[in-house]
DNA sequence: GCTAAAATGGACTCCTGAGGTCGGATATCT
DNA sequence: AGATATCCGACCTCAGGAGTCCATTTTAGC
């Protein structure tokens, strides 16, 4: 449960991936969907996604691809996860929508609305380039560690 | 996305109302679905999640029911959701399930687990005993506002 | 002891929506 | 002109969530 959906992760893969490398120009969306093993079609959708939430800009033609719209370090994860999946919702009922047979009775709608807001904040807090930053350490010196520091 | 399941709903709805009348004793499952117009055998499925993860004690035969096995403050909405759903996550993958396909090209798992422990910290802070509190004030005195505060 | 009302448990159906596919239009470089 | 991109809509498939049905067991009250 509470489970990011496989676009949100494409996406988030993506976003990393081209905050990682945005020093060379835009990178097409074959080529991402090859070094990450997604379905080509599948990621462009996603992509286009991205470019209509303004994250991404990208060009057209022959050498064409997508690139970050602003620094890393200006997009959240929950920017890349609404620009994909709409707007994140906890519970089926919202402000906006009421359509939930329990709505009358329900009791529980702020406690939850308030959880939500903090997860919200948990996924606002953190920035494509943290996820970025967080291969610093790729394959850490191997053999160097004293096998009693191993856990299992 | 990231929305909880409604096994889930109906648990946090019966939870919060057990906690709210524990003064009587066990309440039926028929009695809850009815309070809350939920399908009664799918309610009784949940409650008895509940029972085997130990939130719930149940007493069979007639005149028999539910009730919370410890006090509400010291059962938590994380508790609740995970007894009705397992263990939740956000990604496909956790420590013990590599079962996706991008798991060795993965770069983003580590950032994304630490975001899920947030989430898992904002559940496990709210305790039932909270949600019943949040009723406390079920209908605010209406027409003392100024007009002029109320946002549209 | 019988019966009614409750929990318990398994198996089954229904159906939405996530995940994936296909084809074609449009733009741009060589 | 042709190759390689993005772009866009329609479609297909299928696992899993949501709900149903039924058979069994337990227990209070008569």
């Amino acid at each position: 449960m509470l489970r990011l959906s496989k676009k949100a992760d494409y996406a988030l893969l993506a976003m990393r991936h081209l905050a990682a490398h945005h020093d060379r120009g835009a990178m097409s969306s074959r080529e991402l969907a090859e070094t990450y093993d997604i379905p080509s079609e599948l990621l462009a959708k996603v992509l286009q996604k991205l470019v209509r939430g303004r994250l991404l800009v990208s060009v057209q033609g022959i050498r064409g691809g997508y690139a970050l719209s602003r620094p890393a370090d200006r997009i959240s994860v929950a920017d890349v996860i609404q620009a994909v999946d709409g707007p994140l919702t906890v519970t089926a009922c919202s402000d906006a929508d009421h359509s939930c047979e329990q709505y009358s009775k329900c009791n529980i709608r702020d406690p939850l609305w308030r959880i939500k807001d903090r997860i919200i904040s948990a996924l606002a807090a953190t920035s494509v380039s943290e996820l970025a930053a967080d291969m610093a350490i790729p394959t850490p010196p191997p053999d160097v560690v004293p096998l009693a520091m191993l856990r299992k």
